[in-house]
DNA sequence: AAGCAGTTGCGTACGACGTACCCGGTATCT
DNA sequence: AGATACCGGGTACGTCGTACGCAACTGCTT
C-alpha cells in the first residue's frame, strides 16, 4: 500500500511460491506455536468490522490477540495476506449446499442473498480494492456452486464467466452502495441526515442551477420514504437473473 | 485512511460544510497563489497513471509540482478531496454530447465505451474504495448523461437507478478485472506469465484434487486465446442493455 | 501613508503504518 | 548432548497524512 512496501522478486520460475494458501500452518520441528492463524483472523475481522479495515493493522492485531506486534509476522507474512485469509473466512460463512441443486435460479438467489447477508455482516468486503487473488477454499467453494449453476447447459466457459461477472457485479454493487451509509457514518461520525445538512448547501446550488434534471429528481425522491432495500435488491436480481436465462440455450426444440 | 486521519466533527447543523467543490479557488484578498488546482490535479493524476494512486501522495504531488509539501494544503484541504479532485477530472475527459440523442441503447455504448477508454487510461478509477461521494461538475454531467438516456420513459426514479446502477456495475466491473493486470505487474513487478508460473503449484494442487471442474474449466481455458476483450465487453454490454430494453415500458401498445 | 487583517509558501513535528533485522529462548532430531 | 529449526518480540527505518506556527506579502481601511 504505502511505506516501504518493497515488492519480493521473482527469481526464477521454479522457487517456491509464498502463497498463504500453501504454507503449512504448523511447523515439523521447533517450539509450538502460542497462537493459531484462525485466532488471528478472527480477531482482524472483529475489529474491521466495528471499526473499519484500516483499524485492522498488524500491530492492532496482534495487540487483541495479546501477541508482540511482530510475533504476527511468524504466522501471517504479509498484511495482504491477513486480508485474503480475512476475505475467505468471511466466504466461508456462506452457508451453502455441497452441490447445485440443478434449479439454477433458485441457487443464485440463495447465492445472492447469501452473499448480501456476508457483505452487510462485513461491511469492509465490498471496500476491498480488488486484485489478482490467489482463490482461497472458500472462494473456490463459492465458484464451484455459482459457476455450477450454469455449467453444462451450452454455456462457453467465457459465456458463463461473463454471466456469473455480471451476477456477482450486481450483487457486489448493489450491497456496497447499501453499505456504504453505515460505513461512512462510522468513518466520518456523520449519519445520513448529519450528510444531508453537511451538504445541502452544495446540492442546493446546483438545484438551483436549474440544469440537472436528473440528479433533481434523485435528490427529491430520496427524501421520501423508498422501496425497502430487500425489495430493491430482489428487483434488480429477478431483471440479472432474466438476462441469464435468456443467454442459456432451450435445452430442446426452441431458442429464446 | 490510515495515519491520524482525525475526523472533522460536526459541530451544528449550521456550519460551513467544507466541499472541496463549494471552496473557491483563489481568495478575495491576500497574495495571489503560485499554483492552481488544475496544475495540481493534473500532475496528481500524471503520477498516479504510471506508479499507481498511492505513489500520489500530497508530499509527492508537491515535490512534483515543485512546491512545499505543505503548500499543497493551500489549495487542497484533504487528500480525500485531491482523489475527488482526480476522478472527476478522469471523467471530464469523458466525451458526451451534450443531451442524450434519443436512441438510449446508443447513448449508453456511448457512455460504456467512454467509461472503459477512460478506466483503461486512469487504472487507479477502478481501484478506489468508493463512499459516500459528493459528485464533482463532472460526475454530474455523467449522472445527467445516463440517467437522461432513460429518462421520460415511464420508468420511476428507483427503476431508473436500479437499471443505471447495473449498467455501471457491469461496465465497472469488467474493466477492473481488464485493468487487474496491468496494474498488479506494475505494483508486483510481475507479468501475467509470471504469475501464472508462480501461482502454478497451488492451482495444480486444486486441479489434482479433481473437486473443482469449474475452476478447471476457467484455468484450462484461461491458457487458449480468447475472445478478446473488446468483443467481451460488447457481449456482456449487449445483455446488459438487453435487461434495461425489457423494462422499459412499451411507449405504445403492448408491454414487453 | 500607515496600519492591519487576511493569505501565502513552507519547515518542523507527531503519531500512525508495514515490515526488515536481530536476538535470546525452546522444542525436537541426531 | 549438541545441533537445528523455529518461536516471541524489541528496535528501527522509511513512509504516510496533516496540525501548527511563522515570516513575507497583499490589498483594504482609515
Amino acid at each position: 500500500m504505502h511505506a516501504k512496501t518493497q515488492v519480493r522478486e521473482v527469481d526464477s520460475v521454479g522457487d517456491a511460491p509464498d502463497i498463504i494458501w500453501l504454507r503449512p500452518e504448523r511447523p515439523a520441528r521447533g517450539p509450538r506455536p502460542a497462537y493459531s492463524r484462525a485466532q488471528i483472523v478472527e480477531a482482524a475481522i472483529r475489529v474491521a468490522d466495528h471499526e473499519g479495515l484500516d483499524a485492522a493493522s498488524m500491530r492492532r492485531v496482534a495487540k487483541e490477540i495479546g501477541a508482540g506486534t511482530m510475533s504476527l509476522y511468524r504466522y501471517i507474512p504479509r498484511r495482504e495476506d491477513l486480508i485474503e485469509l480475512m476475505v475467505d473466512a468471511a466466504l466461508g460463512e456462506l452457508d451453502l449446499p455441497e452441490r447445485p441443486s440443478g434449479d439454477w435460479r433458485a441457487d443464485l438467489t440463495l447465492l445472492a442473498h447469501g452473499l448480501r447477508a456476508v457483505s452487510l455482516r462485513h461491511p469492509w468486503l465490498t471496500r476491498l480494492p480488488q486484485t489478482r487473488r490467489v482463490f482461497g477454499p472458500n472462494a473456490l467453494r463459492m465458484l464451484e456452486f455459482g459457476g455450477g449453476t450454469l455449467d453444462g447447459r451450452g454455456l462457453s466457459i467465457d459465456e458463463m464467466m461473463t454471466l456469473f461477472g455480471i451476477f456477482n457485479g450486481y450483487v457486489d454493487g448493489f450491497v456496497r452502495a447499501e453499505v456504504s451509509w453505515a460505513e461512512e457514518e462510522r468513518r466520518t461520525g456523520m449519519d445520513r441526515d448529519q450528510w444531508m445538512a453537511y451538504t445541502s448547501p452544495y446540492v442546493h446550488q446546483i438545484l438551483a442551477g436549474g440544469r440537472h434534471p436528473v440528479f433533481s429528481k434523485v435528490v427529491i425522491e430520496a427524501r421520501q420514504p423508498h422501496m425497502d432495500p430487500e425489495a430493491r435488491f430482489e428487483y434488480g436480481l429477478g431483471l440479472i437473473l432474466d438476462t441469464i436465462a435468456a443467454s442459456i440455450p432451450a435445452p430442446s426444440g426452441q431458442a429464446s
